[in-house]
DNA sequence: TTAAATTTTTAGATTTGTCTAAATTAAATT
DNA sequence: AATTTAATTTAGACAAATCTAAAAATTTAA
């Protein structure tokens, strides 16, 4: 089955929302897309006939199986390019994503096989994004909230789950990417905010909003 | 000034036939693009209405100086992105083409920038064409001597230096004669002798002695 | 130089993806 | 339970890119 640039991109929002709440609706479809709820009940429609969803009017809805496949291929294809144009091109990480976004649309089973074995099969994309296989299968590492770790641990920055370019500005400034190095030095309970060093860095402070975002884990 | 996709592939279609026949005629534009005369019309208003074109109603018609920038420019990319399929991803010089119909309208001139110097710079693409520079300016083509080839390219022989009945019987038996395309496959350190595969043949070796014979050049 | 053949354009329809405005259904509140 | 509010869908329109069929202009040739 082929799909449309637009297709494809609703079926991976999609994907996106229903990680975090199980089930999506229209509205929030509709914030995430950047459109009326109205495009969205129309492309809803169309990708039901294509049997990719499970719908009822009215009622919520999610990808059913071959939704997923469609979904997964369309986000390994994203952190692929990601990965390229960051380790082979040199462009820094939070300028990626735009081009990415139109590099995943791109078909040909045999480019992004080549592709993979040409950057190394690589398991996570710059932000830390785990890449899925050519069957669909995610990598997992134990990840861990930096708003709720433990004081004086040195961990590792392994992903960062609001990636808009207001966010990847401040964390530029704090001196922090994925796989920077960092320990939590104090948690100020006035307002969640947390004193943070980052290795061969002076201390500073950053808010909760933002420790809530960055996910880390022990070692390397 | 932005294109779409569609308007993008007509102005790189006029382009390459106004290149042999300096002005091009709304059929034969037609046939080259798998599309009936009719929409050809329709999409000539729009490339006049956006001043890329001289087009008069029933007269012929061919791109002014900034349609023809905008072509060199979707050029530009199509033969980067092929010569990265080739080069780095290791796919044969014949599967290429139509990937690289597709990564062509992927927009950014920082990525296209970052990608000719990944690729350090190359003046042709792996079917021997051109690729412009930034400035829309086109490489000439130059003679190179056969045994000294990059591989992978396909070139065309342009002169025999060695004009001997014996030379020339041997040339014939490899079928290879002035404009031949052929590109070398594989370099023999032992003795120098190349495999090269010559367009519509199966692959042969020739030696060294032969191919220093043979001078080539880049494109048609 | 007319008539026939060819080329090109117009007119009107279709598909995809979007929109606005209005109607419908569901959820929340009194 | 009835009413208000919010979410969702329908109805109808629009722009882009295409198409078919027919008309108009040009070219060829009788």
């Amino acid at each position: 089955m082929n799909f449309t640039t637009s297709e494809e991109n609703y079926i991976k929002s999609i994907y996106h929302l229903q990680q975090e709440t199980g089930t999506v609706n229209t509205n929030s479809l509709a914030t995430e897309m950047q459109t009326r709820p109205a495009s969205v009940t129309d492309m809803l429609k169309k990708l039901k006939t294509k049997k990719l969803l499970q719908y009822e009017r009215y009622k919520g809805f999610k990808l059913n199986e071959t939704g997923k496949k469609v979904a997964l291929g369309v986000v390994r294809r994203h952190r692929l390019w990601e990965y390229f144009l960051v380790d082979k091109l040199g462009f820094e990480w939070d300028k990626v994503h735009p081009i990415a976004e139109e590099l995943e649309h791109v078909s040909g089973d045999e480019l992004i096989k080549r592709l993979e074995r040409f950057l190394g099969s690589p398991s996570f994309d710059p932000h830390g994004d785990p890449i899925p296989d050519r069957n669909g299968k995610v990598p997992m590492i134990k990840q861990l909230n930096l708003a709720a770790m433990p004081l004086m641990h040195v961990v590792t920055v392994s992903s960062v789950s609001n990636q808009s370019q207001q966010m990847l500005e401040m964390l530029k400034h704090y001196h922090i990417g994925i796989s920077t190095k960092l320990s939590v030095i104090k948690r100020f309970e006035f307002d969640g905010s947390l004193e943070i060093k980052v290795v061969q860095r002076a201390a500073c402070i950053i808010s909760e909003q933002v420790a809530k975002n960055v996910f880390v884990h022990y070692g390397k």
